[in-house]
DNA sequence: CTTTTTGCAAAACCTTTGCACAACC
DNA sequence: GGTTGTGCAAAGGTTTTGCAAAAAG
């Protein structure tokens, strides 16, 4: 189970550096093309996998789009999806976190809460200014 | 558009009404299959898609999960998913909501916010109860 | 030489959809 | 009678998997 090196990993993760968009493995699939003519689907989604569960990446899944996507930034930072267009776009850092969330969601709870999954939806402000624009003409 | 009734529909939500367990198209099309032994999965779903639109039962979605499930309560509550037996399960109702959370992460960014989707994830008592008799053993 | 990774294609999985017929109002 | 809903089966979109060959160590 140790992880060997292979030139579609580093690619994959080293495309993923360069991408602020949180892209599918489609995406990463398509970034890839060029560099890797013959590489499959299914070794994208093999080492996005891998990476997410070596934790050097992050999986982010939003019920809202059923697709998963994929983020080279593993610090705890919040998503906002765009319910127009579907942007996945990063929340800008709060000096007031959500680290309490857990502890509230606790109390009068039996289980063992180790977590949550958290994530905003709206509208971005490219769709905002287009849906202005719209109205206007 | 308008919704006409059929028993199908009105057999769904109240097998819906009767569950506290938020059960899947498939545990509801099964439920169902005594008292209609030949309804269909695709009728299951149509249904259950059109009841969460009108607002009458509240469609649920977990990344961790990746089924959809149901829920007949709409009021604002809190989900929490076992990441070991899957169970999804209401938490009990904060005094202290989570109604601030959409202003905090609003701040700092330039599109509408208008929501967020929340669950928490963790250990159901049982499987905790389960584990510790595991290690007795 | 052993283990891990790849590409390909097929399968798995959950959900949606087209269509002819039935139910509703 | 016009509209909405049903059952069936087929297709949809995303992700996983089996396998033989290739790459890594």
């Amino acid at each position: 189970m140790a992880m060997k090196y292979s030139r579609q990993r580093a690619a994959i993760l080293s495309f993923l550096q360069t991408r602020k968009d949180h892209p599918t493995a489609e995406l990463v699939y398509s970034g890839l093309k060029t560099e890797f003519p013959n590489i499959s689907l299914g070794t994208v989604y093999r080492n996005l996998n891998q990476l997410a569960e070596a934790g050097m990446i992050a999986k982010l899944q939003f019920g809202d789009l059923g697709i998963d996507h994929f983020d080279y930034d593993t610090a705890t930072h919040q998503h906002f999806v765009c319910n127009q267009c579907n942007a996945v776009i990063d929340l800008p850092a709060q000096s007031n976190s959500y680290a309490d969330i857990d502890e509230r969601a606790a109390q009068g709870f039996d289980g063992k809460i180790m977590g949550h999954k958290l994530y905003f939806c709206g509208i971005c402000r490219e769709c905002l200014l287009k849906g202005a624009c719209d109205k206007v003409n």
